[in-house]
DNA sequence: AGCTTACTCAAGTTGACGCTTGATAAAGCA
DNA sequence: TGCTTTATCAAGCGTCAACTTGAGTAAGCT
């Protein structure tokens, strides 16, 4: 059904809702970082990181793999592009109420000058 | 400072990552609703969609107006433009990184083939 | 004036979130 | 082999979010 969409979003949204979460993925489209790294920028304890990571690994926009004893984290902008086209179809929607809604006043109006 | 838009993004992100707000979002595409309508719509007590209402109206994505008893509820988009941009940028600043990566990888290619 | 309708406020419960501390694992280095 | 680095797991703490119930307000109806 449209519950699996659904949850998707409910996991999206929920992950970028957070600030510090918003910048990890700013900070990613500039390319792979590790968890120390992170926790650096942030002041910020590892675990802290580790548990952002966790939800933006589950949201799917971020994946780790293994290099060394790091675990570098990548973006995965796939997932910004469901957030987006939710986003825009609503838009889109909206924009054709209103245009809908602009034209039948200006159907009125002309009405009314006759 | 740039902290204003990051209050800005959470209240926005938090109040999308409800399935039931962004149900509301879609419904108010299609035109204005009163809290009983979407009660009604959504097998909940007309306190819980107020509240969710509240969500919505504390990020700017709806307003409510006066019309007798009820509180119309309507779309305000541009807010909706406020997290598309957001994202966009995210998501063009990955595609240059992406192209980058690609045009190094070929430049690499080219040179081990001579 | 009394009654209904539409809605909000206030308080309480339940569960999730963000972060902490302490312990543990796994990989490299001396 | 011990020691350090990098990262995760587990438990706990304080806060906030979603929903409930009960009471209250304001506007319309008879």
């Amino acid at each position: 059904m449209n519950a699996i969409a659904e949850d998707q979003l409910d996991v999206l949204f929920t992950a970028l809702s957070d600030r510090t979460r918003r910048d990890i993925v700013v900070r990613l489209s500039a390319g792979e970082a590790t968890v120390k790294e992170l926790a650096e920028r942030y002041a910020m304890s590892m675990q802290a990181v580790s548990q952002h990571i966790q939800v933006l690994e589950r949201s799917g926009l971020v994946s780790r793999g293994r290099h060394r004893q790091t675990r570098p984290c990548r973006l995965e902008p796939a997932r910004l592009a469901v957030a987006a086209s939710w986003i825009e179809e609503n838009r889109r929607m909206w924009t054709e109420r209103m245009d809908r809604l602009e034209s039948r006043l200006a159907r009125l109006q002309e009405g009314e000058s006759r």
